[in-house]
DNA sequence: AGGAAGATCTACT
DNA sequence: GTAGATCTTCCTA
């Protein structure tokens, strides 16, 4: 049923990591419950080099886990929303992915109940949305994803040949210049809406 | 104490 | 499609 990623998965540069992610799947373990999505958004974020990053101004209490080991579980809040990331890189070396949004495969109805939303298009397709779905919230913060015991995982179920899409980070006030959110294409439909850009030819 | 923050929802034009 | 309120935590003063 698809393995497990290992800790080796997660020790390279964010952008290369966020790019693989696309298509794995996300798994969540909830007492005899499982639910699952496949990945089609995330964006790369290092570290206090990145103005977007939340290890922007070193190390503090609450970002420590950008310091930890590769496929370490990193959840912080924003505007009343727990986003969900991954550390990358080797242990010392701050630097994540932030996982945007999946597709829902397994546990859909009880996605919906989670999110009181009916559309299954709607239900995973931003950062807070899918926590809310998956059930996932500070708590879950230090967790190893590549533990196969643990409640979080990500799994290759071998999807792959899709095209992916690559543009600038959604939300950040201040980016770098180089494109690092990137999205499956044709899966656009569970893909989180960027807010309305000026004019740009970006995209 | 005050406000910002990697967002989302609702109620409008 | 757009504007505004609101979600919760942590940083800064």
């Amino acid at each position: 049923m698809g393995r497990v990623l290992g800790k080796d998965f997660f020790v390279r540069r964010p952008d290369l990591v966020a790019k693989e992610l696309l298509g794995k799947v996300l798994v969540r373990k909830i007492a005899d419950d499982v639910l699952k999505g496949m990945i089609v958004e995330t964006e790369a974020y290092y570290g206090p080099e990145d103005p977007a990053s939340r290890a922007r101004r070193g190390k503090l209490p609450h970002n420590r886990f950008m310091w930890e080991e590769p496929g370490t579980i990193f959840i912080y809040m924003v505007h009343g929303n727990w986003l969900l990331n991954v550390i990358t890189e080797p242990k010392g070396v701050p630097s994540a992915v932030l996982i945007r949004a999946v597709k829902p495969l397994q546990g859909i109805q009880r996605m919906l109940r989670n999110r009181k939303v009916s559309d299954v298009r709607n239900v995973a397709n931003g950062p807070g949305k899918l926590s809310k779905a998956f059930m996932i919230t500070k708590d879950l913060n230090g967790l190893k994803v590549y533990d196969p015991e643990g409640p979080v995982t990500i799994v290759d179920e071998g999807f792959s040949g899709f095209k992916v899409g690559r543009n600038y980070r959604i939300g950040v006030k201040e980016d770098l210049d180089v494109p690092l959110r990137f999205y499956i294409v044709d899966e656009i439909e569970y893909v989180s809406k960027p807010p309305v850009r000026k004019a740009s030819k970006l995209d």
